[in-house]
Formats: C-alpha cells, structure tokens, sequence
RNA sequence: GCGGGUGUAGCUCAGAUGGUUAGAGUGCCGGCCUGUCACGCCGGAGGUCGCGGGUUCAAGUCCCGUCACUCGCGCCA
C-alpha cells in the first residue's frame, strides 16, 4: 500500500521540542506562557499545559486538557495532560483522589485538575519535554468530557487509512504532526499576507457566487432560485473581478484566494477547493512583476525551510518554455536534479541504426538522458529504465552502457563504438558514464525524456537535498493545436498577452506566436502563474478569431470586462501561487491533505460532514430542479435463481 | 473515463509452492504493580480473510466480476 508521508524530514515538533509550540511560527501566542488568572476561582485553568516550568515550583496551579497518555503503577499514575500549547505530567498517588479517577478514564478524555507544581528530582526530569523539569502533583480532578474507545489513536503517530482519519478529522487533528501543519499553513498565509501588504498591495475579497466561466476547468454550479433554470458558478479563480479592480484603478491587488474547480483530483491538487494567492499589478511589465514577486516568495520560503536552502531573491533563472522542454522534458523542471537532456536528433540522422534512423526520418526527434557513473550498475538497472518506460505507455527507453571506456547495451552495439565514443566525448560524458535515449515525436519524446531524467535523477540520489531551487518558466506558446478538434486553440488562458501584438496575431505563424506567461517552478511543482493581460478589446477579438470564436462570442463570454476595456483600461498583470502547495513543500509532505484542515476524499467527499448530500424535495421544488437518477447499465442476471442448486 | 498498487482482528502487518483450529505487535477488557514518560508483568475477548461468483476433494492463497482506498493518465483557461 502507498502511504503518504506524514512526517517531515524536519517538521516542527509541536509538543515536544524544547521551544513553545508556536513561537517561530510568527505567530502572537500571549498565553502560552503567562498566568492565565490570578486566582483559582477561574473554572478550568490557570495555565495552559505548556506553560509550567521550575520557575513555578511552589504554586497551586489549575491545568485543563486531554488526557494523552497514562501510566498506571497501581499506587502511584502519571498522565500526560496535553493542550494546544504542551504536555504536563500529572502525578496521582494514593492519597489523592484523582487516582481513581484517573484509573477508570480514557486515553482522550478531557479533564480539569487542580495541584501543586513540583520540581522532579534530577533522575526523573524528562528532557525531552518542555514541562519536563516540573510536574503537576494533583489534589483534585474532574471529568469535563469522557471519551469513548477510540477508532484511531491519538497518542504517536502511526499511519491511518485515509478514510478513518477523514471522518474522524478532529482526532487526526489533535494529532502532533498534522497539527503542527495547519499551524504552518496559518503562520504562512499571515507572513504572505504581510509582506503583501508592506510591498503596497491591498487584500479585496471578490464574490463567491458568481458567473460560470467559459473556459478552463469544469465549474461547480449553484441554481438561481430567482431565477428558474439559470446557475451561479463558483469562481475557479478571480481572474476576471481582478482585472476589474485594475481597471477600477485599485492599482495593487492581492488576496487569499479561495478557488473552486470541479475536477478530478491528485496528490498535489485538492478536488473542489483551494487557495491561491492572487494578485495584479497595474502599469507593469512582466519582469516587474517577477522582481515584485521573488523577494516575498524567497522570503516565506526562508522563514519557513528550516535552514534549507532557498534560491535568493533576484536569482530566479528565468528559463524560456523551449528550452526547459529541451534541457528538461519538462515545463515545471526540478533543479535540484543536476542532470541535462540533449538534443542527438543529428547524431542519428541518416546513421544506418535502422529504429531511430526511421525516427529521425520522419520528423522525430533523439534526446540524451545521461547516466552518471553507472558503470558499476547492472544491466538490471537499465533494463528496468526501459520496462518502466513501456509500463508508463511509451514505446520504450533505449540505453548504452559504458565501463572503463567500454560501450555496451543495443544502442552502443548498433551505433559502434568510434561514434559513440566521439558523441559521449562532445556531450563531456565519462568513461563510466551510461546514457538513456528517448526517440519519437517532439512531444512525446521531450516528455519521456523528462520522465527519465527525474527517475535516473532519483534512482542515482542525484536530487539535491534540503533545498528549495526556484525558477521562472517564460515565453509560453500563445496557441496550441488541439488534436481532437483539429484547430487552434489558447495554449493557457484567453486573458494573456500576445508577444508582438496585433501584428504577430496577423502576420505570424499563430503557433510560433509567444505569450506574456510565465509559471513560478520550485522543485518540479508548479507553484504559480501568471500573465501580461490582454487589456485591448479588438486585439482579444483577434486572438479569439484565431480559436474560431467571433466578437460576439467574446461580448457574451467576456461581457464585462469586454466592456470594461472600452472606458480606460491600465496595462495590468499579475499572477497566482498555489498557497496549498506551497505549505506542502514547506511541511515536508507530499500530500495536500497533510496540510489542509478539512479535506474531501478523492471522490471529492467530506466524510465527517457528509457532504455532499442529497436535497430535500422542497428545496428543489424551490430552486425549479428535479434530479434524474444516472441509467444504471443493466446488468446480466447471472445470479441464483438460473444456477441449478447444488447436487452434492 | 482509463491504468497500476492495496484490501487478513479496532489499527499496523505476517500468513512460499492451495491442505488440520488463520498468527504477531499494538489497542480493548480483567488482574497485579509507588517513579513512569511508547512504563512493566499475567490473563481474556476480538476474524463473513472487502463483497459476489467460479475452479478444486479442499481457497485467505488460483480464475472472473465487483466495491473501497490510493497513486498516476485523461482532465486541470
């Protein structure tokens, strides 16, 4: 079975590291550490679980909370009482009447105690624990809540199936890692906010309930009860009332975005919600915005990598889209892994190897995946390179193999050794150095390639640890050819920017045709995006013209900001950055639901609320809905009643 | 929509090649225990081997179907 992880290589440890659990985080914490209340008469506490140190050796003391752990040594019972600040050892022995309290109580319980603060004698201090120089000898205790047996633990942080632990979030949640996650994810969004704000930009909440957007991603509707038979959307993201606000002359704009998307989900992409930071800029160039942008994102990163490296501020490479498919396969590359593809297309052409001689013949393209220093690896390895390649639906993955400056494997064997060796020699590749080749269509081929050179990455532990290696993808193609609808169609939102204008839209080859678009990539995640918009209407009904829609089709499409643009519209751009995968990244996970509160299976339900539900009727009589039931295909009555009962 | 992986006690997992009564750890219940911090010791309960069908003298194990979870592809302007 497939587990996510869970634990980050260097995650915070909330309750037991030494420091306070939020002190870090940028987080205000007034509580954790201070009296609480002056005097006892408070109900349930006069300080949290975490605050209590030798300093308060002496005091009467009131601690509430769960009840983590118990050790039950008959006359004397130690509990680790734990609240969102810490843990506390609460000692009971015979003489006090918590014992039996305690001894009849489950793990998870919630209770209220009222004790002396004392210091424990130099062999039992528990260093691993903040409080660990104290603990709390208890007078008294209640019971505010019992809990029943639990489905999952909360007390060590064993793995869960998903699905236990999503209907029964708020016990995963009480659970060390995951809490400190969301904590993150709380104290990442406040130092995104801040730094916004110190850089001039202003935070405007947008509707919720809103238009359905033409393009892009299926929308989730909410039916109009006013309005028989028409639909709200939910907006997949604010792009359109933030170009509004641009050309309402708010200047800056940014916000925490919440974006709805009805679509199917992955490990890094939640189904239904998520948040991006949003923002926009007025009277800018795209290289401004990327200046704007790279100090608050190095700057989040750094506050919150743990030391690992961030690539700083103004450093970005700024990687145009051809290249990074040329050099990595890839439009969202990770350069933490050091290695190159390269283009051999011409080493091949007209070489006799009859396979990728036929390749390069008609159009295909050869690239060069190296393999460093593999001259110890069995063939086994490259040989599971090239199943893993037909497993993942290409033709396959050639190889050859070099040891001391022997060549080996098929490849080498049909090209001959005197032009290998002089390839490798212009390629600067070793004696020992192995190498994959990828053939086929550019397309295909660039993006086998890029798949080879992530797992030769892995495979080899060639991927730089402990760093977070920013870039920029630029220059993104404006258009693409649509195979199933054999036309034009835009290569990433209607909303961007031709390169070259008007004049490229009526004299270029529209797929030559570059955008003003850019990705942010941070370690083979595509962490935001962004353009130059698009803010002249006869040039967005040029470009539209291009895709086969008409003027009209953008008055009704696009009605309002069409519109919008006819009164004084500013050059305006901007940008979003996934603020779920930049927690994730952060935390050290690979999983959204690592970090998110509430999360939605991947069939894209909540299971603790139970959502979604099926309507009442009045509530669709109201809204004008009927639900037609899916035809269930019928199936063959193969069951019982034709099976001849047993004879035996 | 498609493909891969997984499914055995509440949970984590073991159960080669089909063969007696399906095991361990943990959790749970009961008992013992005055310095533990994943406390320890003794005992006990707990299983439709995801579900349905098939092959076989015999299926947790093999075959077909199906469901659930998950990862990926399609999708994600």
């Amino acid at each position: 079975m497939s587990v996510a992880v869970r634990a980050a290589p260097g995650a915070r440890q909330h309750w037991k590291s030494r420091r306070h659990s939020t002190r870090g985080l940028g987080l205000p914490n007034p509580i954790h550490r201070e009296k609480l209340h002056e005097t006892m008469t408070h109900p349930y506490r006069t300080h949290t679980c975490g605050a209590l140190t030798a300093a308060e050796v002496g005091q009467t003391v009131k601690l509430s909370g769960w009840v983590h752990r118990k050790r039950d040594h008959g006359g004397v019972l130690f509990v680790d009482l734990r609240d969102h600040y810490g843990m506390t050892q609460i000692v009971a022995d015979s003489d006090s009447p918590a014992l039996a309290l305690f001894e009849g109580l489950r793990t998870e319980s919630v209770v209220t105690i009222e004790g002396e603060v004392k210091a424990r004698n130099a062999a039992t201090v528990n260093p691993n624990l903040p409080t660990g120089e104290i603990e709390v000898f208890a007078r008294s205790a209640e019971v505010l809540s019992r809990a029943e047996e639990l489905p999952l633990p909360v007390a060590g942080e064993q793995e869960y199936p998903e699905d236990i632990r999503l209907k029964y979030r708020f016990l995963d949640l009480r659970r060390e890692t995951l809490h400190a996650n969301i904590m993150t994810r709380t104290a990442i969004i406040r130092e995104t906010r801040r730094k916004m704000e110190d850089i001039g930009f202003t935070e405007f909440s947008t509707p919720i309930l809103t238009a359905s957007s033409p393009e892009g991603a299926r929308d989730f509707l909410v039916p109009s009860r006013i309005h028989p038979g028409k639909f709200f959307a939910l907006p997949q993201a604010p792009q359109q009332y933030k170009q509004l606000l641009m050309v309402a002359g708010f200047d800056r704009y940014f916000q925490i975005a919440p974006c709805f998307r009805d679509e199917d989900p992955r490990a890094d992409r939640l189904p239904g919600e998520f948040y991006q930071l949003d923002l926009e800029m007025s009277f800018v160039t795209q290289e401004e915005i990327w200046e704007t942008m790279e100090p608050v994102m190095a700057g989040i990163f750094e506050k919150f990598a743990n030391g690992k490296t961030v690539t700083p501020a103004g450093e970005f490479p700024r990687i145009p889209y051809a290249k990074a498919m040329l050099d990595y396969g890839s439009d969202k590359p990770d350069l933490r892994n050091p290695l190159i593809i390269r283009d051999v297309t011409d080493e091949f052409k007209g070489s006799g190897f009859g396979l990728f001689d036929k390749i390069v013949g008609s159009g295909g393209v050869v690239r060069l995946i190296p393999a460093p220093n593999t001259a110890g690896l069995s063939r086994k390895f490259f040989d599971e390179m090239n199943e893993w390649a037909r497993s993942e639906g290409h033709a396959g993955l050639g190889y050859a193999t070099r040891k001391g400056g022997e060549f080996g494997g098929p490849i080498a064997k049909n090209h001959g050794p005197e032009k290998m060796a002089a390839l490798f020699d212009a390629l600067g590749l070793g004696p020992d150095d192995g190498a994959f080749f990828a053939a086929g269509k550019e397309e295909q081929a660039a993006k086998l390639a890029g798949a080879a050179r992530t797992r030769v990455g892995e495979q080899l532990d060639l991927i730089e640890k402990d760093a977070f290696r920013f870039c920029w993808i630029v220059d993104f193609p404006f258009f693409e050819w649509d195979e199933d609808n054999k036309k034009l169609d835009f290569a990433h939102n209607p909303f961007s920017m031709p390169q070259g204008g008007l004049e490229a839209l009526e004299t270029q080859e529209p797929l030559s045709i570059k955008a003003y678009q850019y990705d942010m990539v941070c370690n083979g995640y595509e962490l935001a995006s962004g353009s130059i918009r698009n803010q002249h209407p006869d040039l967005m009904v040029a470009a539209f013209e291009k895709v086969g829609l008409s003027k009209a089709d953008v008055e009704e499409r696009f009605g309002g900001m069409y519109r919008a643009f006819q009164y004084g519209a500013p050059p305006h751009g901007g940008m979003a950055a996934g603020v779920d995968r930049m927690v994730m990244l952060l935390c050290g996970v690979q999983n959204l639901r690592e970090i998110t509160l509430f999360p939605m299976n991947q069939r894209a339900e909540d299971l603790l609320m139970g959502a979604p539900s099926p309507a009442e009727t009045k509530q669709l009589r109201e809204l004008h809905m009927r639900v037609v039931e899916p035809v269930k295909p019928a199936t063959s009555d193969t069951s019982g009643n034709v099976v001849a009962p047993n004879a035996g």
